[in-house]
DNA sequence: AAGCAATATGGGACGGCGTTCAGAACACAC
DNA sequence: GTGTGTTCTGAACGCCGTCCCATATTGCTT
């Protein structure tokens, strides 16, 4: 298959490495082949970026939550470290492989970028529950974006503080500071 | 110059509209010129984020830090979002250009990056007097990739929930919070 | 001012790219 | 065997990064 083929050639070399031609080889047929299965290049890498959201989706899925937001976060957070480290090359499709202007983002791709910050929300849940919607939101929102950010920078390997190896503990730092720091707040009654 | 027609086709078509014959065209000299000034594309683009870069961390060097860890950090914050903000496209370089596997990072490209969360550890110096120098490490890099994480989410417009508008907002709330955090734990006495 | 070495430039060439498309090959119903 | 619908090929187009070398331009020495 073409998304097994390709996704080959993402974990050796990563996008860079993937060409209509070199998947054409690596399947054995003919690189005018590819565009009876997709609309484009673009188009094949999407779809793979999709497979993997799915997948990391169903993981943050199965995470039983026990209704302590401290520790249903950090294996939250544990999760999303390990699946992105994990999938190193591929995770960093998510950042490199930019659509081009002509062609907007799908709707689908979008919804499923937003569809991860839903099972943060409800971990959430318990801290905020005579908070506004958008505050549940915003919190989730900056949590996600604190992971991710976190992730990100372990996966393309460009600060020499954050490696693979220290994703996790500051990932759990983070978690762990933030949600004190809400709590303290709750706590005290400010907003 | 090469570098300022690059960078006006970076703010206009994102790094897909960079090609050395496109720069040739724009500057009125033959591709071949381009190679006597620079190793290679990628040197150009190295180059230009270098720049970038360097300016950015003169902004950052230009915030008077008045020893209030919160109000300091806030400011840094702020600095930080609206960099990315005002020069989304080439800000996206950073993510987008990957050096190929070849020839390895330059070690003062790491540099560089590296050197932008010290503001961050002076303006926390004073939360952590009595604290290993690995914490105080570990808290600015967890700030700088949080912070880095919402501003690359809402400069590459993929999560609806953080946009432009609203990565300042999450950048505060982000950092108010961690500090309360930390502040908590201080006084509680725990590690 | 003249000559010469050093450097900069133009423009063609190479191999590779994404994508298209006319026609060959194939599978299968009648 | 003929016809039809699908799938595949392979050449073609216009790009790309990069290299190379004949030519033009510059700067310096005499």
């Amino acid at each position: 298959m073409i998304l097994q083929a390709t996704t080959e050639l993402i974990e050796s070399d990563g996008l860079a490495g993937v060409s209509a031609r070199e998947i054409a080889r690596k399947i054995e047929y003919s690189p005018g082949t590819l565009y009876n299965a997709f609309r484009n290049l673009d188009d094949v890498i999407l779809t793979l970026e999709a497979r993997m959201l799915d997948e990391l989706q169903a993981r943050l899925e199965g995470i039983p939550l026990d209704g302590n937001p401290q520790s249903d976060l950090q294996r939250i957070g544990e999760t999303y470290v390990a699946f992105s480290s994990d999938n190193a090359q591929l995770w960093n499709l998510l950042f490199q492989h930019q659509i081009p202007n002509s062609e907007p983002i799908p709707d689908w791709y979008r919804a499923k970028l937003d569809g991860l910050t839903q099972r943060l929300e409800v971990a959430l849940a318990p801290l905020l529950v005579n908070a506004k919607p958008t505050e549940a939101n915003r919190a989730a929102s900056v949590l996600w974006a604190g992971v991710h950010g976190i992730a990100s920078l372990s996966t393309a390997e460009k600060l020499t503080n954050i490696t693979k190896e220290s994703a996790a503990l500051l990932v759990s730092d983070l978690i762990s500071h933030y949600l004190d720091g809400m709590s303290h707040r709750l706590a005290n009654g400010r907003s």
